[in-house]
DNA sequence: AAACGATTGTAAATAGATTCACAAACAGGG
DNA sequence: CCCTGTTTGTGAATCTATTTACAATCGTTT
């Protein structure tokens, strides 16, 4: 699927992983790689991660490879990944809970700047820092944080009907926890997380040996 | 890839989409769905669900569609999810602790039998009804205990070492929650839990408008 | 018992993604 | 300043996945 302007879907899947493998890298006090190198280390091969990068430029040298510095730059910019993210959490049991604590967003540009729930006895706690707001007030006040992403840790069963609500307050990207894949429109991107999926795959190779 | 016995991976990985949605249409009482109707509801189409089928077998009635208890039964079948799986969870920390606590797992047939960490303020503990373990006795106890899959919730820095004293203990699964990427023979299976990469592929959509 | 509408399973066609392979470009050394 | 050893960027070739399209089959109706 070439889903925005011509770049394949899983090319852009794949600018995260590089991302991260370069800042490893930086932060190890390298300053140049090759594809080759960075193919090895990602388990990838070398003209594949020249051919995802040829589609946004030419952020290499022939010869030497590409300035680490550099390319965490331009591949920052390319992903949107150069300013915050305001983050809305939808659903504040345990799980949203953690979500609203877990200090690996914020360093990446992910400010979680609200929460919401629908239970009466959980609107106007705080949670995290967060005064949890009620869900039925989600469109105004989601626009009054300047939200730009939601993510959502409701039951399985209401989820569907909270990603409605989120659709129709104008949300274009999802994080979805909840154990359901549910429907949105085409312009709006959804991503599930969901570890009983992946045990679920998994499986299948253990088994059919 | 078709890393075995012919079937693509991305087959495999849709699977247990169809068997969630199918266990939800279930539960709701119906009996009998066509390619069509599973494909409405998955945004997936037909036809792509009757190929991902046929390789496994010919599950369908012309005419009439997919039985769906029987369809299930098939996919849990292939899945190899008509057996519990014995799970070990590493690093017993914020997030260690609330994987074992998670209800999701054993009624899926993943059964969190232990726990291990390196703190030897963790060790000896009890999380979840779990007495948590040395790592260093990784080995010994996972025999013992019929580990099959382990999951790994340790700090990044410390996840590729981690990971290859669980592959050099046999683990031929792994589901890592740490946010690297890490290396493993090509006999074993990691697949990787990561919201911040999912984030990260969403901003590209979200910036580049 | 024949005709009908629905739906599967799959071979063939199309579309998409990855890899190959090499000319062009660069750094370093002689 | 030219030669050597690298490594990029990318068209073309290959490989993989998806979609099309339809004969075969099934239950139901006439
Ligand atoms: N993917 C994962 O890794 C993972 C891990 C744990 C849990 N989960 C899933 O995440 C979800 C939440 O799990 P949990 O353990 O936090 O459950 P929980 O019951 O502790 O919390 C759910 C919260 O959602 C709130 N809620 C219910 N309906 C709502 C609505 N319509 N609008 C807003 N809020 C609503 C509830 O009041 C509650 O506070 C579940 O679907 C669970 O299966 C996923
Ligand atoms: N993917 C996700 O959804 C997600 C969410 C939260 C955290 N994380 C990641 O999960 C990991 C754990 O997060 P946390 O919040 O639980 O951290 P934590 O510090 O609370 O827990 C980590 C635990 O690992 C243990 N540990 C350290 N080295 C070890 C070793 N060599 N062997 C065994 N155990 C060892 C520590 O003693 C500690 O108990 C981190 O990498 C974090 O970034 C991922």
């Amino acid at each position: 699927m070439t889903t925005h302007s011509g770049v394949p879907e899983v090319v852009v899947d794949r600018l995260p992983q590089y991302l991260r493998a370069l800042a490893q890298l930086e932060s190890s006090g390298f300053d140049v790689i090759s594809s080759q190198q960075l193919g090895e280390l990602l388990q990838v091969t070398p003209a594949q991660i020249r051919k995802d990068l040829s589609y946004f430029g030419r952020f290499g040298k022939q010869g030497r490879g590409y300035s680490i510095s550099h390319l965490l730059e331009r591949l920052r910019n390319i992903l949107g990944l150069d300013q915050t993210w305001n983050v809305a959490v939808v659903g504040v049991g345990r799980l949203g809970r953690s979500i609203i604590s877990y200090p690996g967003f914020e360093p990446e540009g992910f400010r979680v700047v609200c929460a919401f729930d629908s239970d009466p006895a959980v609107v106007g706690q705080v949670a995290g820092g967060l005064t949890v707001y009620n869900f039925a007030d989600y469109a105004e006040i989601a626009e009054r944080e300047h939200v730009q992403i939601a993510i959502v840790a409701v039951p399985a069963n209401v989820a569907q009907a909270v990603i409605d609500n989120l659709v129709a307050a104008g949300v274009k990207s999802i994080l979805n926890y909840a154990p359901k894949s549910a429907l949105t429109p085409p312009d709006v991107r959804i991503r599930n997380v969901d570890p009983v999926v992946s045990l679920q795959s998994m499986t299948y190779y253990l088994s059919a040996v």
